[in-house]
DNA sequence: TATTGTTATACTCTATAACTATA
DNA sequence: TATAGTTATAGAGTATAACAATA
């Protein structure tokens, strides 16, 4: 009988790892005072600049009720600067402060380091690979 | 200036991809009227076969109470055996049906089908590549 | 006294619906 | 009438604590 694919279900492999990385990001975000979603808010403002909340909803994958309280808090501590668009009032733009784009900066360089416990395991050119591959996969 | 790692967080790619491999998953265990969990509990028990409900648990990550249910309801539609271990008849013994082994080997197939459009983009070298660097991550 | 499995309860997270202010 | 943002409510999912049976 013919072996079976080496592979188990690419869902089982990739679930509990990323289970295991954010259980991995969560001492680093207690550290700076941000939950989960202030951090995806965050890194999606620094990345494409989401101008308004219901973008900003979209594009994290998040319903738009969700961010609210997230986005409070981030303009509470001055991460983030919110303000009416002058061309239309019902909506809000949003950007980084300085201060958010440094945190946001800090914090990431703290969870790369922190993930290199998992790429640490692979060989750089097996590291170059495996990234371009999982990229090549997660473009829809 | 250098440019920067070409990487962007682990997390930050795997976790999405974790989530829409999930949501490709749901329609195949829905037609074999089957939550995610009851999967993960038959994949577990064909893999592995954990003997006892709380050496269940503890492999899958689960909470010891959150499995009760869901052996329930495999049990009640005969596609897993549980009876009180002779030895310990404090413990449950757990192991799959033939009806269990084969409605986990259908299901299995059906959804690495459905990865393969994920895998697919790769080409077959960098298909295994991708898988051994990926389980070589995931190995503790 | 400790452990396996179970049940009941409380808590967290998330989505749904209803509201306001603008357009 | 439709849309951006907000609030309040309800639902699902999960963990915590208490319990019964056995060791």
């Amino acid at each position: 009988m013919a072996r079976r694919d080496a592979r188990d279900d690419l869902a089982a492999l990739i679930v509990p790892l990323g289970r295991r990385l954010l259980d991995a990001e969560a001492p680093v975000l207690e550290r700076h005072g941000l939950t989960m979603w202030a951090y995806v808010v965050l890194s999606a403002l620094a990345d494409a600049g989401a101008p308004t909340q219901a973008a900003l909803a979209e594009s994290i994958g998040a319903d738009k009720t969700r961010i609210i309280a997230v986005l409070d808090d981030l303009q509470d501590r001055g991460l983030i600067d919110r303000r009416a668009d002058p061309d239309d009032r019902r909506a809000r733009l949003l950007s980084l402060t300085p201060a958010g784009r440094r945190t946001r900066a800090a914090v990431q360089a703290q969870i790369q380091r922190g993930e290199d416990r998992w790429l640490g395991k692979l060989s750089p050119t097996e590291r170059s690979t495996f990234l371009a591959a999982l990229t090549k996969i997660t473009a829809t």
